[in-house]
DNA sequence: TTATCTTACTAAAACGTTTGACTAAGATAT
DNA sequence: ATATCTTAGTCAAACGTTTTAGTAAGATAA
């Protein structure tokens, strides 16, 4: 590989006014700078980020950090999609992305230690145990971190708006004439109790009364559990008229199950997704769904960070909420 | 940030000695590397990976390129479980994953010289544009690379087994009966050239002949390309009794078009899909397809890279291929 | 006793950068 | 003519490691 003392040879200059002519400030003639770059360029020069971090202890590298308990965080949309634009957004700005986790060989890292090890600047987390002590060590570490979709005292978030979006689709229904409303929650994680939190009030202003055996308990992304809170619901003697479901893919195993029981959608019961994943607008009936701006959440959490690394004095810890939309589809019917 | 200096120091020992202590090897009483790694955990060590790899030229840093011509090959179920396996794999072998890109910044380095820049030991190379010039030069340089459906000369590579699942397609439809079989092909590349291929042997195979308006040119992952397709194929004359897409995603459009024909799935025709995401087991009816063996296709690509970096002079290009299965689903009919 | 071998360490160079302090030569001011 | 200021560079230390060659002290062998 070419390093600066190559081109130093080559142009007769000292490797110091080499360096200086690369990085193009510094009080060298102009026509030292362009000539130096000029050669740089013809021998392939390529800077080496590790040198050149250890003088300068930047490495313009984020860490992400993305550990879903079932161990595939990626593969949820949601989360792809969010992965997919901090590194569009990181790029854009000069930075690249490393994933920050365990590492299970010779070396027992924790994700702090593993974020130093690899000298990144910052640390973007979604998709974790926000409990685990370890992650809790990483935030409250020097380093800037945006955590997504949890807040942490004091320090920075991106989070989905999930009271707006419980919010929006509760009046959705409510304009639709429904008031007896099913909700089959997520895991217990503070997005879970943000849209419980949120359900209650909405049916609350709505004046919908909130009958207890309407409440399940449920998972996200799990069509199983899904269906069998649905057979609960359906076998009901008060049957809700409209099931909300924790995601859309999930509401997939409440639909076989409504199925099974003969009932026909929207028709006999009214269902609601949430995400908004691509599939949702293919499906028929196309779903009513909230459709979370999942890209703009990785946009901004990158912003965050970039803004949190480059003026560690200015800028302040930021709560960022991002919105998004009901996509009313057809699996809602109206009634009286 | 404590490093090694400050153990020595803290040990009465020279840097050498703790530096050798750490790594575990070398002529140390077993005394003393005992002593050293005890106070190197107490006073909170961590290695930093820059400095050794100035030293070492070994980052344990592995590249991904993975850029889709659509900016959103992570978002694609197929891609982003490779991700999520690679990701995993790597880690097992203490290596970490850093994204291969163009920089829109300042610099605008090449994906090779990017490699180079962030040191990475070799590079993995999934949903790209295999004929882009800096594609080539990547693969050709020194660094270990291993494509991912995409074969070049004398480089390793791993394939989903193409041929085979369409040959395992027509088998499975000329034994339901099927004689008229379309077929939607998926944008031009090499994985839609296999597949074509193939197609056209096992159909020749099983005596089924071909009628060339019942081959389509479609594109993967837009269902409303697929749709298109689909709409010209059910408005034919003499229609196909099945239709094959190019993925189970942009067969989703080709449903809606059936439905909008008045044609019920499989009764009045068949359908089958490409990769077997996780959505094809929820619908219904569930989608025949070919499933695709994404981890294991990710696991394989990091094993081989991993071997190419660290046996340089035995591990040779190998060309591995990792087969699928049928899921024998629902929207096939058997016909007489 | 002296030579050789082990054992347990240390010294110092090197990896490729950046950067603050320095300098030589010429220009300008007095 | 001397003092000061610019300009255009150079020097050398430093970042945190690894590693080769070396060494001092004690053990063993002849």
């Amino acid at each position: 590989m070419v390093k600066i003392k190559d081109i130093a040879e080559s142009c007769g200059l000292s490797i110091a006014s080499v360096s200086k002519a690369l990085s193009g400030k510094s009080d060298l003639s102009q026509k030292t700078i362009e000539y130096v770059q000029q050669v740089a360029k013809e021998m392939g020069y390529v800077p080496n980020a590790s040198a050149r971090l250890l003088k300068t202890n930047r490495s313009y590298n984020i860490g992400v950090l993305f550990v879903d308990k079932t161990s595939s965080g990626l593969e949820h949309e949601y989360f792809s999609t969010i992965l997919n634009s901090i590194k569009d957004e990181a790029e854009k700005n000069g930075y690249d992305i490393t994933f920050i986790s365990h590492h299970f060989s010779n070396n027992n890292l924790t994700f702090y230690e593993h974020a130093k090890y690899r000298n990144v600047d910052g640390v973007i987390i979604a998709s974790v145990d926000f409990k685990d002590p370890e992650v809790i060590k990483l935030v409250d570490s020097s380093l800037p971190t945006v955590t997504i979709d949890y807040d942490f005292n004091d320090k920075s978030s991106v989070d989905s708006d999930n009271v707006q979006g419980i919010q929006d689709i509760i009046s959705y229904l409510v304009e639709n004439g429904h008031k007896k409303i099913a909700f089959i929650q997520g895991d217990d994680t503070s997005v879970t109790q943000k849209r419980v939190t949120s359900f209650y009030r909405a049916c609350a202003i709505h004046n919908v009364p909130v009958k207890e055996e309407y409440i399940k308990q449920g998972a996200y992304h799990i069509p199983q559990v899904s269906g069998k809170a649905t057979r609960e619901l359906l076998e009901l003697p008060d049957r809700p008229t409209v099931i909300m479901y924790p995601d859309d893919y999930s509401l997939l195993g409440g639909i076989t199950e409504i199925e099974k029981h003969g009932l026909r959608i929207p028709e006999d019961i009214s269902i609601v997704g949430y995400d908004g994943i691509k599939l949702s607008r293919l499906l028929r009936p196309v779903l009513t769904t909230y459709v979370q701006n999942s890209s703009e959440i990785g946009i901004q959490a990158a912003r965050k960070l970039i803004d949190l690394i480059e003026n560690p004095k200015t800028s302040l810890p930021e709560r960022i909420s991002v919105k998004g939309y009901m996509q009313k589809g057809e699996t809602v019917k109206k009634i009286n």
